[in-house]
DNA sequence: ACCGCGGTATGAATCGATTCAGACACCGCC
DNA sequence: GGCGGTGTCTGAATCGATTCATACCGCGGT
């Protein structure tokens, strides 16, 4: 059932060695025993025993992809970008969730490290655990994903995501909208925090420069999801019409579609009443019926430039690289309000 | 700087049969010795090289999960059931995605039994190929996910796709429509065709019964994406309106978000002027501006029942089962037609 | 003194692919 | 004839964890 090579080579009438050769430098076999060898394996429908393979390597043909919400569209994207990278190295991908649970993450790192794989590509937990540090002084490469490096002596790669809270701030505030929401606030993960910062400075700098009423009211729902969405979007409505904001910049796309969701449950007509800014634009935020606008982000290239990074790293003159990609953002219906949505309430 | 069992052997002044012992069957080790051999696991911070153990035990501890697109939500839902049951196992998952190309299952499947997965959990390409019956005869269980089995000596977890594409059409039908569309059709996977067979048997019958005016286009759209949808949409509406279907059922619900989406853009009004019916009742769905109608499974189940059995098959006294499971209409608003259809158009 | 026995610990053999020093054949050339 | 070179193939050593037959210790029973 289980052939080795050994069989192989018995059945070609070669060594053990040869039939290595066969499968790994063919160059170096003769035509004829290589034809032979060949055929012996399509004979006994010998499959290479990668464990072994990997035992005498010392490392495996395998980088880990350790992600925070593998329900959420960015990270799947992301992932298609870093499996083509890792597909075309001969490489494969295991793919790992974690949910934003440290102990998950503790495990699924200790799996890879068990299965010695050639790195880690990981969006790490709100807290930045000892785990990914204890891996690296193992000697396994590690890049971060859609988050900053906290030292230099590493990869990461970024997006601006202050610059990506900013825009969309400014965004509302010059089409005139002065009370603000901010939905996803008090997690623990920096790139919401610095969204959130983005978006604070937007409207400080605002009120500054003497624009009248700009506020911004923080919502902080139990998780960064569609249902977190809707529980902030509830909560928003509950306040007085003279205090309410009239538009919320959300921290992801998941939630502005929550928000967006339980608006037109409740007969608030967006953008009219009330303008929505989400984060990551992922497919389904074009695809909402009322198109989302939201910031950008090269979500595949993140993946693709990640898994380069993390490749390079096992090359002699490797230098660390922090690259931050720019957002965009891309307006669409959910903010374009027609009328002064001051006037309005 | 990676340490064998041998180094952890000498540093607590050991074998290296004890030291596996501690890993493995504690039980049989005396306090002492065993306080010292973790010690010095810890102070060298030694990890068990999984390569190895496999070699020697012949198996791996992780199962394969192929699946068609991971875009979309209804895999990563799948994916989470399976994840659950073979965390609890103790086993760690492989993600594999194909796009629905034969090459990248074969590569995929090729990669599996050479790690020597303990099984394999598939959703087949549209053209079954011989790689799963392959990789059942040297041994590895493999169970079919969504997809019906074509012979009794296996397992498959799937829906009555049929019965949900009838569910679908009937619904419609009920509500006052005529001319339906199927969009999806000329897709190889058996699912699709399940479900379009459903739709054409719910329309047929109606036909039958007397119903005047009933009638079926088929619509086959180059992918079962949100594009797809929109791309069926936008001919849907080029269609004369005195011909034209007035409802639509859609062979997922990443399709059937496109065509809302395109239905919007161009003005029809869903669900008065255009009634839309999705299927798989993604989370997407439910948040949709406009909510979705979809024909709901239970995503995280198959993902579980297939896993469980997928676990069985290893067991002594397995037998092979083929779960279908029924599937249910969520009526929301994109179906919810307030006027007599026909007569609006 | 000797036996038997449970409780512990040992270490050589094993899994299967890879690697590399060395064997062998054959060729051309001095 | 002898020598270096090239092309091809061999087979033992190796990677690290597991397993199992074996040995050892101490102790109560006879």
């Amino acid at each position: 059932m289980t052939n080795s090579i050994r069989d192989v080579a018995g059945r070609a009438g070669v060594s053990v060695g040869t039939v290595s050769n066969v499968l790994n430098r063919p160059e170096l076999v003769s035509e004829g025993t290589r034809t032979r060898v060949l055929d012996a394996i399509a004979e006994l429908g010998f499959v290479r025993n990668e464990s072994a393979r990997q035992l005498r390597a010392g490392s495996s043909r395998s980088v880990g992809l350790v992600v925070l919400d593998i329900s959420n569209p960015f990270f799947t994207d992301v992932a298609r970008g870093v499996e083509e990278v890792v597909d075309a190295a001969g490489l494969s991908l295991i793919l790992c969730n974690t949910d934003d649970r440290p102990a998950r993450e503790k495990a699924h790192l200790a799996t890879l490290a068990e299965q010695r794989v050639q790195g880690v590509l990981i969006t790490p937990t709100a807290e930045l655990s000892g785990d990914i540090a204890a891996l690296r002084d193992r000697g396994v490469p590690v890049v971060l994903v859609d988050r900053r490096a906290p030292t230099a002596d590493q990869c990461a790669v970024s997006t601006d995501d202050v610059l990506g809270g900013r825009l969309a701030a400014e965004h509302l505030l010059e089409r005139g909208h002065r009370r603000i929401a901010f939905i996803g606030g008090a997690s623990g993960l920096p790139q919401v925090q610095e969204r959130h910062a983005g978006v604070v400075a937007a409207v400080e700098e605002a009120r500054r420069a003497g624009m009248a009423g700009a506020d911004l009211t923080v919502l902080s729902p139990a998780e960064l999801s569609v249902a977190g969405g809707r529980e902030a979007a509830s909560r928003v409505i509950g306040i007085p019409a003279a205090r309410r904001p009239t538009a919320a910049v959300c921290a992801n796309d998941l939630m502005a579609l929550g928000v967006l969701q339980e608006m037109v449950r409740h007969g608030v007509r967006v953008p009219d009443e009330f303008a929505i800014v989400g984060y990551d634009d992922i497919d389904f935020a074009a695809a909402a019926a009322v198109p989302l606008t939201s910031v950008s982000k090269p979500r595949q290239d993140l993946g693709r430039r990640a898994a380069e990074l993390l490749l390079d790293e096992s090359r002699p003159g490797h230098v660390h690289e922090q690259p931050v990609f720019e957002p965009v953002l891309v307006v669409r219906e959910s903010s374009m309000t027609r009328r002064d949505p001051g006037a309005e309430l």
